[in-house]
DNA sequence: GAAACAAATGAATACATGTTCATAGGTTGT
DNA sequence: ACAACCTATGAACATGTATTCATTTGTTTC
């Protein structure tokens, strides 16, 4: 299975991934480096909002900041994170599945 | 991108996963079905903790349920679900990079 | 150096949520 | 039908957290 530490660390991000402004956040950076301001105009979020769940977002090494001038660029940080979230939005396109009866009877 | 329903979507079932008892719980599930007696003893919880967490992870479909007898075992659903969980379990055993300095300047 | 711009931080708050306790529902055997 | 067992449910509470407002830090340009 898994440590007690694995299983936090993995809970920890999937916490992060489960507030749907923090994930819209991390999938505009799918397509590249965006600055805070450019986050903060294409959700219509106010920029601290947005500042401080960057600040979270970075802690986890789900985003990474780079400076350039005046503006702070976030993007992905690498592959495994990217792949991560471009399967779980691959599989929200795949077909469900029929719901289940819980008194059928080989219903395990 | 997203359409705001499958953020919301995604982020519902990442928030799930983002609980360390939840995640556990699907987590003991991927080598097969467990009642809820065998899951609250294999995570120490207590039984109505386990059942309320079961029944969130029923409704977006990160676990199915099915009577045997007494007992209501509990399963993963499907492969898609299966395949994202190991997937992100194989992440976190790869590797780190390392930190990246904030005023480093081709940072981004 | 001052003004202007971009992002981060801290406090405060309203809200959500994990957990516990007690209780109810449903199933099997006697 | 009754008792024993397993699971589900509801209320209550304590904790966590998303959001806002105001302020501050850091960077560029004049």
């Amino acid at each position: 299975m898994l440590t007690a530490d694995q299983t936090n660390g993995l809970a920890e991000m999937f916490r992060l991934l489960g507030e749907p402004n923090r994930l819209s956040i991390v999938a505009s950076c799918l397509d590249g480096p965006l600055s805070v301001g450019e986050i903060t105009s294409r959700l219509g979020l106010s920029q601290s909002l947005v500042s401080h769940h960057l600040r979270l977002l970075r802690a986890v090494r789900l985003l990474k900041a780079g400076r350039r001038g005046k503006q702070i660029f976030y993007s992905i940080p690498d592959c495994h994170v990217r792949e991560m979230l471009t399967n779980m939005i691959e599989h929200l396109a795949e077909p469900h599945e029929q719901d289940e009866d819980l008194t059928e009877t080989g219903a395990i």
